[in-house]
DNA sequence: GCGCCTAATGTAATCGATTACATAGCAGAT
DNA sequence: ATCTGCTATGTAATCGATTACATTAGGCGC
């Protein structure tokens, strides 16, 4: 079903159809109920690949993001998916298990098909491939979680996030406070998180425990558990995700600490399912709903002016803490 | 970068060019070395759309399901995204809330679209006006987690795994059996696992409980504290899915009951976080991660073959009874 | 050396829309 | 009555690929 179709039925020319479709006010009120009802009766909807050829638009964005497994990034491409679907435009999401290979292929893939921008999670902003080539393919984008100066990002300050969480563990008079996190070469976000970790410490005039990093999500209770065994033991961890917060409570449970009591724990991230945990994950809460929506309108206002989006539109959303239960007062 | 600019800085026609790209061995070697250097050098891309329009075929994928929200669809959006990637086809996925206008709006929209065929979750394919839609548009498509004899679904058997959930609570001497779960109406998995819920009474010679429905998520933790506050109150309670599950757990714990040792709880879904947590969920396991893979690989593989999937394609696979510690026998 | 077959390449039609430009018709001004 | 200008509509070029069909050039058998 076609355009031409339509047109021979309707007895009136492709382009009086075409307008019906584009610009109803350039087609007699007539003529116009006429070409629609016709349409709709033989079913006719405008071949997207056709319209896409000659107008140079696809109404498509590309979202590069590391996995749908961790429910932050599911939450953020909840956002994305909405307020594309209100923007009027269809989303095709790639995912890139947090290799930057993948991140290149998949930026390859999405501008040979047509994308008009591209919202991205990267690996790393400062030396990422994949945007180098975005960027001279000229393509709109915006990233969300990253933070970087050269680029358009919807993100929170991880920092001071960080930085905060540690001087609230400061405040409740623990002194061993220790950090886990995933791979710090894989993220910026956990370097951001950890740096912050290590202001907090030093303004707390802490000492800074080593870093645990967890090479494996599968293998986090067991490298944590070996961690709590180890002596002297922190008395509270935070964890650059929610998802290791939880594996640190069940390793916690398992050398047999209780949480908050013998350990106080806190996430990072802010997964809708910590609330409705027991105890009640304490997380520094991220927008990750709202942060995949801001790109979008982001990239959208800037799709619809013509241009790309520019660094200097980059949003710092809030963070809260969410208190929770997993968290308290040091024991004495 | 179009192709008649790559021809033309080879010295060839365009339709050398094409055929380096889709059919190398029709080409002599030195012209395919000789055009595949000139097209890396300008980093000449096919366009998407201009293919499209001329074969028919898109590569993409239009996915519908009810939202990212619930692990147990990211998951299975996960397993639908890789093996996409593998196939080579992009994936447009919707969300729907669990609304059956939004499942007609993602069809019609995803069929303008120029989708070579689609993976959905509906919220009943008995009655779905959605598949009625795609059917007579005669595009391509298959079920996840739905089941249905007109269909073709992958899905496991709810009904059966919900009877077994209940036949090993009896086994360990619990008598008052609840289940808690949405609103029916929404979902033929939750209708399913509530028959499954009643065979498995029926089959123990037990009284089947009233079933709590649950409007909103939001609302289950306070929905299920006043449940366990009536009394008699049950000593098992069966959720219709994981995230209800969770929060059954919660309410059980602000109402003052331990879990599982004055209240054992069952979800289904068997999402990946179910594990870690503390106490760990007991649950239906589903493969959600498989159910997304082979839906997608029926769909690529029907047309590869140039026709539609059936109904007798369908897949039955196999859940597990995940132990986990939110369950044990009933206090004696 | 001639004809035939095959391999390599080229020419041009085609997919289904959008849109610049052309044209027709009609109202109002002069 | 003629001209101007506007509205409604039509004609045809165009986007960038694929591919049926045409053409050319060697290779091989006889």
């Amino acid at each position: 079903m076609n355009i031409q179709t339509v047109a021979e039925h309707a007895g009136v020319s492709v382009a009086t159809v075409s307008r019906a479709f584009n610009f109803p006010d350039k087609v007699a009120p007539s003529t116009l109920k006429l070409v629609l009802r016709v349409a709709s009766q033989l079913g006719y909807l405008p071949n997207a690949s056709a319209r896409t050829l000659r107008t140079q638009r696809s109404r498509v964005i590309g979202v590069i993001l590391p996995t749908l497994l961790n429910p932050t990034f599911a939450e953020c491409l909840q956002g994305i998916a909405e307020a594309a679907a209100t923007g009027n435009y269809a989303i095709i999401p790639v995912v890139t298990a947090y290799e930057v290979a993948a991140e290149l292929r998949a930026v390859q893939h999405l501008l040979a098909g047509n994308v008009d921008g591209m919202i991205l999670v990267v690996s790393n902003p400062a030396n990422s491939l994949a945007l180098q080539q975005l960027q001279n393919a000229g393509v709109p984008y915006a990233l969300a979680y990253n933070r970087h100066p050269a680029h358009p990002c919807v993100s929170v300050d991880s920092e001071s996030a960080s930085a905060e969480v540690v001087a609230r563990f400061a405040k409740l008079g623990h002194r061993r406070i220790a950090m886990v996190s995933g791979m710090l070469a894989a993220s910026d976000r956990s370097q951001q998180r950890y740096r912050g970790y290590l202001m907090g410490m030093e303004n707390a005039q802490l000492e800074a425990l080593p870093l645990l990093q967890v090479p494996f999500m599968e293998a986090a209770v067991d490298a944590v558990c070996e961690y709590l065994t180890s002596t002297p033991r922190p008395s509270a961890i935070f964890c650059s995700n929610d998802l290791l917060a939880i594996r640190c409570i069940r390793a916690a449970h398992r050398t047999g600490l209780r949480v908050p009591a013998d350990l106080a724990v806190v996430g990072f991230d802010g997964i809708a399912l910590g609330e409705d945990l027991t105890p009640a994950l304490s997380t520094v809460a991220q927008p990750n709903y709202d942060i995949g929506r801001h790109a979008v309108e982001l990239l959208i206002s800037a799709l619809a002016a013509g241009l790309s989006p520019s660094a200097d539109d980059s949003l710092v959303l809030n963070y809260a803490f969410r208190e929770g239960e997993s968290y308290r007062s040091a024991a004495t």
